[in-house]
DNA sequence: ATTGTGATTGTTCAC
DNA sequence: GTGAACAATCACAAT
């Protein structure tokens, strides 16, 4: 086995603008089918804990605010998204990984919202007043009780053999 | 009044 | 392994 790394890689997605990604609508339910969990019944659960951003979304919330500062009048918000779009791709992994890291974060937090969430579930499981637990509910944190906010301003990009940004022209031709 | 739609990518879950 | 669904956002259309 040998580390063959002889050709440079180029990202196609960055020679390509973007695919004919014909996402069409992935909302509004495609085969709302009883087969797949997904598909049950959209319950109205206000507790229920809604996907956390991926890193790309934590980039957007920032980005939509830089384009809208330049685009006030732009009301369009798959404007927002093709440029941000764009404009991710167009990052550098080691500014993606800034926000991958607040992802990451964003994610465990989600964790921490469920574990609440299924215990307020299970609690009111079957009573049809979930609102009426409401001081019954309590949420035993062992762990950190609301120091989730650290600051760590750690930007160590030691790379240390990750060929993440290097930009050895090496021309196979 | 309420809810869907359009556009992006990443992540997640079910089969 | 694949794919479909869903996460935010905002103004507007439709019901």
């Amino acid at each position: 086995m040998t580390k063959g790394k002889g050709t440079v890689r180029i990202p196609k997605e960055v020679l390509k603008a973007v695919d004919d990604r014909k996402v069409g609508k992935r909302k509004a339910a495609a085969k709302p089918d009883k087969s797949s969990a997904r598909s049950k019944k959209a319950k109205k659960d206000p507790n229920k804990p809604k996907r956390p951003p991926s890193a790309f979304f934590v980039f957007l919330e920032e980005f939509r605010k830089t384009f809208k500062a330049e685009n006030p009048h732009v009301k369009a918000v798959s404007a927002v998204g093709k440029a941000g779009g764009e404009k991710w791709k167009s990052m550098s992994p080691a500014e993606k990984a800034t926000y991958e890291a607040k992802a990451q974060k964003r994610k465990a937090d989600y964790e921490k919202q469920m574990n609440a969430y299924n215990k307020k579930q299970a609690s009111s499981a079957d009573d049809g007043d979930e609102e009426s637990d409401k001081s019954k509910s309590e949420v035993h944190d062992d762990e950190e009780e609301g120091s989730a906010e650290e600051d760590h301003q750690e930007e160590d990009e030691d790379d240390d053999d990750d060929e993440g940004e290097d930009e050895n022209d090496d021309d196979d031709d």
